[in-house]
DNA sequence: CAGGAAGGTGTATACGTATCCAGCACGCTC
DNA sequence: GAGCGTGCTGGATACGTATACACCTTCCTG
């Protein structure tokens, strides 16, 4: 019996055509469902197929068609659980639609990230998904005119016309700060993410403004520099740590930057809400452990994930009208972190409030 | 001025070389930097390359040279942070050896992983690394008799000669059953992972003889069924929280997991270690966590990367030789959630202990 | 019964690259 | 000056599949 893998002497579709005693056009018609094959014919040829266990090649196959039915995946660091659950959802879609995913984890590195592109397109990928693209990566406005199909995800591009798929990040962080003013909050911070993405800059305006029509000055010093890393967090942690007056609430551009923030806080004995109250971003499932219990502003993945790809099969599907911004609504869920009590907002109806699951049994 | 993508009319080596003079076996030469090229003609090569903006077809050039550069990668679940870190792991291992890797996310599925696994060879990957297998997944037993390069990772199949890399599961669980027996705890629980998994198998076995050894009586009732998996977790601390008697001490097959269970413990008002302590497995980064602090048994991710590359790309370089097992050392790492001081370990060196780093800033 | 549609099959070629082989020019050695 | 190695180049072919086209048979229609 032969077996998977076992195609010692490279078995190819001519082989199996000789075996079958048939043209190798023919052994093509019925490895592709093509209907104009004689049920006789089609049958002897599965058969010859099973018996070594053919394995047709996609290399072959999509040089000849010129369709590799492939798209390139490009995220910033597969470790960061958002970025995790992005490749996760866009996987599941992509496999849903026969589609493969070639993945790229580029390191907030310029280089390596265009490196990665130009390896997709050598591997013929039909279109490319980022989600890490920076404000000055503007080679990826030499991309798009030319109709090569590239969706932007979580981060987007001003005046680069490719379609895009975001929250609102601006209000997203503007919710969030405001959400610290109501609890009464006069002083808040902000731990920014890597400065030239458009989410941080959306984030950090939303931030100084809400702040600004509260009328609260926006101090310089309390503005830190992460980089969408616990790393980040950590070491803005130990910087906040060292001030003489401290703002008694942070925003954070991300959770993982937020749970490096109270760690450092939490090695030097300061807890979280009670020393400091401290808001996230992107709800990934971290931020849901209870003994961190972040208060956070959700995206939804999904959602992302899947308006991407609609928008990306679109493209590739060859349409041409002018790019689509898609801006998802962001959500403040609110948990321990900053201090409050849920149900006085379910009282109050304000903000959004999504309970912890808690799954039955 | 033409533009990476820029391809329009679908420019190949042979129009480059027709724009430059030469033959398509000239371009050939130049693209792969072979010697016997005259720098003229390579530089005339070079140039009409970089107008056109040309980019090699990637499939062809394996279609033609029968290698793809690319292995495959197949792990249970991506959104689980101890697959991502190994992603991550080898993903750079891999890209520094100029290799491209095709990742799966199988979801524990038989199926699907099948499914998976004939998609990499329909993609002629030149070997697989595999961190997902069950001991039921017999098929890949059929893989490796024919000299298809397959390592597996995290996991193993008694039976089947394939290399592999692990740690030492079984002595892992024994070791941290034996740390809650020396601090006094006479009932210890488990929560499994997914039943026919090695790691479970042998975690499971560690965790009984433990208590064998010492005399306790290992109780039906405290073991209870998990599926590496939050999810997983918290359903067990939902069941444990139904016990009569409870045990102090709750042994969990991995970080996931064990986050999990504390988090039901949680949502009823007990606290860790107050009320239970707790052992995870895999020490994934959100384990040190402070406001989690969990105690769990290490993997050290990037060795086994590497080791399982290496073992990877002698197979694919042609190594011939019996099957390699490389089993590295667990080593648990001690925090709360285990109630211990861990400077009495420090004192009596019975233990590893590995504190919580903290950064320089 | 002629004519055509439809179903089934084979031949030839294309996809884009690498590589074997032959050929040529040149310079060197004896 | 014959012989020979060496450096460079082009022609031809292979890699494994899909598909346009032609061909044949069969069966149906008028």
């Amino acid at each position: 019996m032969m077996r998977l893998g076992d195609q010692g002497g490279h078995v190819n579709s001519r082989v199996i055509a000789q075996l079958a005693g048939v043209s190798q056009a023919t052994v093509s018609r019925v490895l592709n469902n093509r209907t104009n094959v004689s049920p006789q014919t089609r049958e002897r040829v599965l058969q010859v197929i099973e018996a070594l266990n053919y394995t047709p090649n996609v290399l072959a196959r999509s040089l000849a068609t010129r369709k590799t039915n492939t798209i390139g995946l490009v995220v910033a660091n597969i470790k960061n659980p958002f970025f995790a659950e992005i490749v996760e959802s866009i996987t599941n879609i992509a496999a849903s639609q026969g589609m493969n995913i070639i993945l790229c984890s580029t390191s907030q590195d310029h280089r390596l990230q265009r490196q990665h592109v130009r390896m997709l397109i050598e591997h013929r990928v039909q279109g490319i998904i980022m989600t890490s693209v920076m404000l000055d990566d503007s080679y990826i406005r030499t991309l798009v005119p030319n109709g090569f199909p590239v969706v932007l995800v979580n981060r987007y591009l001003p005046g680069v016309p490719a379609d895009s798929v975001v929250i609102d990040n601006y209000s997203g962080a503007y919710e969030a700060t405001r959400h610290f003013i109501r609890l009464g909050h006069a002083t808040v911070g902000y731990v920014r993410g890597v400065r030239n993405t458009s989410t941080n800059r959306d984030r950090e305006r939303g931030y100084r403004e809400a702040l600004n029509q509260a009328g609260i000055p926006v101090r310089r010093g309390w503005i830190f520099d992460g980089h969408y890393s616990w790393q980040g967090g950590y070491n803005a942690g130990l910087r906040f740590l060292r001030l003489r007056h401290r703002p008694t609430a942070m925003l954070c551009a991300d959770d993982l930057t937020a749970i490096g923030f109270i760690d450092a806080l939490y090695d030097r004995g300061l807890r979280v809400p009670d020393a400091v109250a401290v808001i996230g971003f992107d709800d990934v499932q971290e931020a849901s452990y209870r003994p961190i219990g972040l208060t956070t502003v959700r995206q939804p993945v999904t959602a992302m994930a899947e308006a991407a790809m609609r928008l990306l099969l679109d493209r590739i599907g060859g349409y041409c009208g002018d790019p689509r911004q898609i801006v998802l609504p962001a959500e403040l869920v609110i948990r321990k972190s900053c201090g409050a009590n849920p149900l006085w907002y379910l009282a109050r109806g304000e903000e959004t409030l999504v309970a912890d699951a808690v799954p039955v049994n």
